[in-house]
DNA sequence: TATATGACCTGAC
DNA sequence: CGTCAGGCCATAT
């Protein structure tokens, strides 16, 4: 069981123009009581640097990750970029952008999981 | 072995 | 809308 590779792999499946929060992508690897860990993933950069960190978001819309990025700026022009506005506070509106991932996308990720060993 | 840290979350009020 | 307590857990020190 390697959460790490789950998570890379939750977060490839977030589609363009929307955004997931971490509980939400613990829970869809899972591991329902891990969001902090996706934080620290993210953070410590223990996943493939090819998936979309800026996508993911904490519960309330905020960008608690953008001091993580190259620039500070980095993460709101790649999610405005896609069609995400970002307030000056640095959040997001989830009520408008968040991903609403279905039953049948859990289903999905567990058996990906399970037949892939992770 | 023990304590601190953190890109977090939820429920209660 | 806002605050607060409590829970959470892999890593780091």
């Amino acid at each position: 069981m390697d959460f790490y590779k789950r998570v890379e792999y939750v977060c490839k499946q977030i589609p363009r123009g929307r955004a997931a929060t971490y509980g939400q992508i613990a829970l869809l690897c899972g591991m329902p009581s891990h969001s902090r860990q996706v934080g620290y993933a993210l953070n410590k950069k223990l996943t493939s640097p090819d998936i979309p960190a800026h996508r993911i978001v904490n519960h309330k819309g905020y960008l608690s990750g953008l001091a993580s990025f190259t620039y500070p700026d980095t993460q709101e022009s790649l999610l405005e970029k896609e069609g995400i506005p970002v307030t000056p506070e640095h959040t997001i509106d989830l009520k408008k952008y968040a991903w609403h991932h279905t039953l049948d996308d859990a289903i999905r990720f567990r058996s990906y999981f399970t037949t892939h060993n992770l």
